[in-house]
Parts: C-alpha cells; structure tokens; sequence
DNA sequence: ATATACTGACCATGCGGATGGTAATTGTAT
DNA sequence: ATACAATTACCATCCGCATGGTCAGTATAT
C-alpha cells in the first residue's frame, strides 16, 4: 500500500525551484540548479517531477495560490479604497526598493517568458492575473455602489488597468534598477482614482 | 588598407536575429538559428560578431535606433496631445491584435530577460526607455506651457506612468492572448490625461 | 517484504565557440 | 590587362561542457 510522498522534500524542491525560476527565468534554470538548492541529487528530483516542464507547472500553481491569498486579504479590508490601491504600488515599490530592484514579479516575468510557448503555463498565469483583475473590479464595483466613485467609472476597465500600470512599473523598475516608476504609477493610478470620485 | 565589411550580411544577421530574439528570447536562440536564418553557417556568424553577447548588443542597438526614431516621430505631429498619447495605445493595440498577440514588446522582453544579468545590456534597454520616457515628458510639458494641461500637472511622473501602462497592457495581452488590456490602457490614459486639462 | 527515498553513472543532444582551411574579392605593381 | 599579394567571406569539422532525462541499484522505514 502506497504512503504519502515525502512532502517535506516536495515543498522543498518547489520552493527553490521558484526562487531560483524567479532569479533566473525558467529557461536560465537547471534541473541541477534546483536539485542542488533543494539540498538534493538531480536524479532524485525526477522522483518527485517526471520533467522540468511538470515542476514548473507546480511551481506555478504554489505561486498562484499564494499570491492569490494577498490580493483577497488587501481587498477585502475597509479602508480608502484609493489608499488601498496606493498601497498595492507602495508595498510594491517598497519591496522593489528593498530588493535592490531585482527579479520583479514572478507571475509578469515568466508570463513575457514562457507565454508564447508554453499555452498550460500561459493558461494558469492568465488565470491568476483573471483573478487579481476581477477581484480589483469587484472592490472598485463595491465602491461605487457605495457612492464612492461616479456611476460612470468602468470598474472593469478601470481594473485591468491598474492591473497594467503595476506590471508595467515592476518591469520599468527592474529595467532602471529604481523604484522611480513604481513611485510615478502609485501617484498616477491615485490621480486617476481621485477624477473618478463621485 | 582593410576595406569594408560585408554590410548585407551584417545586415541580414541582425534582422534575423532581432526576429528570432523577439520570438523566443536570447536565451531561447542558438546561433545556430541565427545563422540558418540568415542563411549563413554558424562559424561564419563568428566572423561578423565575436560572441553571441556582442551580437545581442548589436541587435539592441539596431532596435533603440529604430525604435527612438518612431517615439520622435509620434512626439514631433500637432495633434491634440491626448489623441496623440491614445494614439500610442491604439497602435501597440492594432499591431498586437493582427499579430496574434504574441512576442509584445521587443525592448520590454529583454528588459524582463536580461536586465538582472548582463549590464551593459540593462544600460542600453535603460537609455531607451528614459529617452522615449523624455520625448513623452517635454511633449506634455509643451503643452502645458501652452496651457493645455494644468500647471499643477508632473509631467515627469505622468510620462513615466504612461509608459509603464502601455509596457504593462502589453504583457497582459500577451498572457491573455487579448488586446484588451490595451484597449482599457488606451482608454485609461485618455480619462487620466483629460483629468489633467487646464 | 514491500513501497518509498535516494544515488552514481550514464546517455543523447545541443550549445557557444575555436580551428584551419578554401573561395571570392580587391588593391597594387608590373 | 595581368599577375600577385592581401584581405574578406565563407564553411566543415571538432571540442568541451551543460543539459534534460534514464536506469539500475542501494538504503530505509514500516
């Protein structure tokens, strides 16, 4: 009778395989990389993940299901709903800055990587930004119903934007090695917010 | 005396790469395809470009020089400064719709790629990027000054935000397989901008 | 005993690049 | 004009190394 796998060493190999997929891009990554930060020989990997592709599916779905945890707990408090949305910039902004403005988002660099070539992949990314858009356009839709904005905002226009200008300001972050852009957006989407106020 | 070199071949190599890097990444072409598509034996690629480090630099070269040329172009009309901004958005939306919404953004992949590990190429995508990020700044300050915009506006922080939308929207299209993240940039940044007028 | 955990050795392939050479083209001296 | 030297264009072949993946076998725990 088969006994639970060893998940300690599963949880293990997903998460440096996504420290290291996030560092160096899929493709800038080795099975031996992985094997080797995971404290464990090459081999012993395809015991757990039959291929490189498989273990990035499953680094993929990790991520997603974290991320998707941050973006429900920040829009569901009940604050400003513009401070809110200038807190996703800043705490981004913030990290950036911390980091030394490296690797960006993982969900946005392996997207621009592997999008084209690879359509599960593509597919769970798209799910995951589907997410985070729809729960921003939910939180703008709350809002207006509540009289916040003006009935005329386009919630779900306005979402993918935002949703836009984040990934857009990570990337031109990285790109610069400064946390000038996130900065800029986190004011922009502000600005806009506010001539959107009812 | 050494007389000049063979600037069809040169030419074609660049072409082909700049296709092929745009494709699949740097790290996803050998110089192999290079060569094959630029119908030349990969020894031969040697003797026009030292390593395939150096040829990524001429590549990303070639592309700012182009590039900057179009960014001039857009900045330098007289049209209405919005429907010039949406215009940009528009564009980025049309060429990604009847491209399949693959590849994206040529200088925003390497940037996402490479900027982490290869300086010199970071400082090249980088100088791009300030420059279109510049024409986009003086181009509103313009006409703030010939009191379009409000003089409160940063035309600074909003140049660069433009640019991370549209940066941003393409990516999200390219996960989503859609150009509709471009449309609702487009559409974003004209409600932004028109919130700005004097 | 049996299923899981782990490993060393191995393999085919593809890679960037080096080498040593041939073919074509050009400048120059006659 | 022509022969020759020099330079450029081009290519087959090879090399060392890294890669994803396999396999046969060992260790361990129940």
């Amino acid at each position: 009778m088969p006994r639970p796998q060893n998940l300690e060493a599963r949880e293990r190999i997903l998460e440096a395989a996504q420290c290291l997929f996030h560092e160096h891009g899929f493709k800038g990554v080795s099975m031996d990389d992985v094997a080797s930060r995971a404290r464990l020989k090459k081999a012993n990997l395809f015991h757990y993940y039959p291929s490189k592709n498989e273990l990035g599916l499953a680094v993929l779905e990790r991520a997603s299901v974290c991320q998707r945890e941050g973006v429900a707990k920040r829009f569901s408090n009940g604050h400003d709903p513009i401070k809110t949305v200038q807190g996703m910039f800043a705490d981004s902004a913030e990290r950036m800055e911390k980091g030394g403005c490296f690797k960006g988002c993982f969900m946005g660099n392996v997207a621009q990587e592997l999008s084209d070539e690879n359509e599960k992949m593509r597919r769970k990314i798209s799910d995951y930004l589907d997410f985070w858009t729809g729960e921003l356009r939910l939180f703008l839709e709350r809002h207006k119903a509540a009289g916040y904005f003006k009935k005329s905002m386009n919630s779900a226009q306005t979402a993918r934007a935002l949703v836009s200008l984040l990934e857009g300001a990570t990337l031109m972050c990285k790109a610069a090695k400064s946390p000038e852009a996130l900065k800029n957006a986190g004011a922009m989407a502000g600005t806009c917010l506010k001539a959107l106020k009812a």
